[in-house]
DNA sequence: CTGAAAGCGCTTACAG
DNA sequence: CTGAAAGCGCTTACAG
């Protein structure tokens, strides 16, 4: 392994005049660096990132925790991520599958040591464990996680507000019956969603029931409740999946059993992940604009870790929502041709 | 910061005896272990990353260095690479969109000092070019790069195999004026997929006569091809697009013009991306496992970490070959139902 | 513009 | 089972 010691010895020059070249430090002479720098390209010089940054005391990496790898949201936030964290020359670790409290701590321990900062998205955790298992003193930035009351940054998707708009939607197109799909029960945007979905009923049908069937956020959970509504009597004018993945498993089992949405059951998700402008009929969804919370995330990180050394401040912090926005297209009975 | 010193202060011992505890090596008396380990609980003592691996040379991270990041795709296979690294208690440092030869030796330096090994897809890039680059030492795994003659291990799909089947079996289906959409000229992958189509039609249908379009594995390029097969005068029986996302583009022109797939037209992909499944018609794919390939690489990569120490072997490594299926379904024809 | 020296926080022979 | 000491490869005041 070549090290500044090998450098400095071929170039004739101390190690730290190496080290200065290296780091295109103004102090040292033109012909100098150039000579090092050569020599440096030469041998193949790899400078040891664990020696500098004892003493930096940086890492210039931010760690991911993710909950989960599956599907395209979780790519689409850390392509978000990534985007900004090229500009900033930061790197990423990333971590997925913290699925249970367990497994959440041991991935932020493991991180810990190796990151500048963390940006933590768990819908099934909470602010109060999250800063409880953080390190005193390393930044970290949430996203889509259940809020309290923290003193940590958090960005969340306008679940609620979404689901809300969406049942006002439907109504607007003539369904009363409206039937929702929910996710996880302990998930926080699975909660947001259910409850946007309750109070919009409430508040534009009012003598509707609610109807809820739990699902998971997978295809198959939306096959089930398929099969459901196939042998009910009444069916619901309309079925509000809280999730795309759900509401495409749905439809697959209502067209198999001969219905046809949106005439005979309007149809709709949440997320527009791209598979759902393809299936026939296209879905009506709620877009969340996913890799741009990746980058305010990232940002927001990054501007916390610069402003560590000057403030330590314990205020707490008021979420940034992201809003989402309505993606009509045929599954919810208007006619879009 | 505490640091063992803190710690060693605390429980009056050693920071050697600190280090030893928190390590769980044997030859530490279990009551100092125990109260060497609650000190540093309640101090939420976090090791120095950088100062173990200056002193241990290893980082316990694998760097993974990917061309982009849209799709699933990229997801799949961080999933798979995920999945196993986790395992083995190795971190994954993630870097996305080394679109040009220049970005992918920035990347390939950026990682150099802080990752054990390297995980590369590049199927832009050649092996020869990425063995100049890497530092000397640094163990490597390549995925889907055109192999010349390396001695780096490198994981690839049968691309070639796959397309290959693909015509024999739309050939089999009796369509004999088949075309293709084909993937970027520099993209390996996507000559594999060429070459494969032109032998087997060679093979299989002697006197027709290739018929290629270029595209670059978007839908949009799909479309364009779709529109310019609605103004031909004599129509190909079949396209074969050398991805799904094309095959999608083109299947939505091809619906909007009126035509019908399979019947007017056949029209099939390669990747088998989970939307292929909710189209309509449901599009005959080639399956590629791709999470599958990132625990091998992974694994195979981790073996060339911990051999490394022993033997230094300069020999010439065939590539594995992944297998990839059909996956049938009405896209191209065959009666399903 | 350059160098000698201290030190970042750990691990690990070595000696006891 | 425990400790004193050396050292991993850098950066950075400090002095010149």
């Amino acid at each position: 392994m070549t090290t500044i010691r090998d450098i400095a010895r071929l170039a004739k020059v101390s190690i730290a005049t190496v080290s200065r070249a290296l780091n295109d430090d103004i102090k040292v002479r033109p012909e100098t660096a150039l000579k090092i720098k050569n020599i440096a390209a030469e041998l193949r010089f790899v400078p040891s990132n664990a020696a500098r940054s004892l003493i930096t005391r940086r890492t210039e990496t931010i760690g991911v925790l993710l909950p989960d790898l599956h599907g395209e949201f979780f790519s689409e936030l850390i392509r978000g991520i990534d985007q900004a964290a090229r500009g900033k020359a930061f790197h990423l670790l990333v971590s997925s599958s913290h699925g249970d409290v367990h497994e959440a701590e041991a991935a932020i321990k493991a991180m810990a040591g190796r990151v500048d900062g963390l940006l933590v998205m768990s819908p099934h955790l909470n602010s109060e464990f999250l800063t409880s298992k953080l390190p005193l003193g390393l930044p970290a930035v949430l996203m889509n996680t259940r809020i309290a009351d923290s003193s940590l940054p958090s960005f969340i998707v306008d679940n609620y507000g979404g689901a809300y708009s969406m049942v006002r939607h439907l109504v607007g197109q003539g369904h009363k019956n409206i039937a929702m799909i929910a996710g996880p029960e302990k998930n926080f945007e699975a909660q947001e969603r259910l409850r946007g979905y309750r109070d919009a009923l409430k508040d534009f049908v009012p003598k509707a029931k609610p109807q809820v069937w739990i699902g998971d956020f997978t295809e198959e959970s939306g096959w089930k409740v398929g099969a459901q509504v196939i042998s009910m009597r009444v069916r619901p004018d309309a079925i509000f999946a809280a999730n795309d993945m759900m509401a495409i498993g749905c439809l697959s089992t209502l067209t198999d059993a001969g219905l046809k949405v949106p005439n005979d059951i309007a149809l709709v998700g949440y997320d527009d992940i791209p598979t759902s402008r393809f299936i026939s009929p296209p879905l009506t969804t709620v877009r969340v604009r996913i890799a741009e919370m990746g980058s305010l995330a990232f940002q927001c990180l990054v501007s916390k870790i610069e402003e560590q050394q000057m403030t330590k401040s314990d205020e707490i912090v008021v979420p940034h929502i992201l809003r989402t926005e309505l993606v009509i297209r045929s599954s919810c009975g208007v006619k879009t041709r």
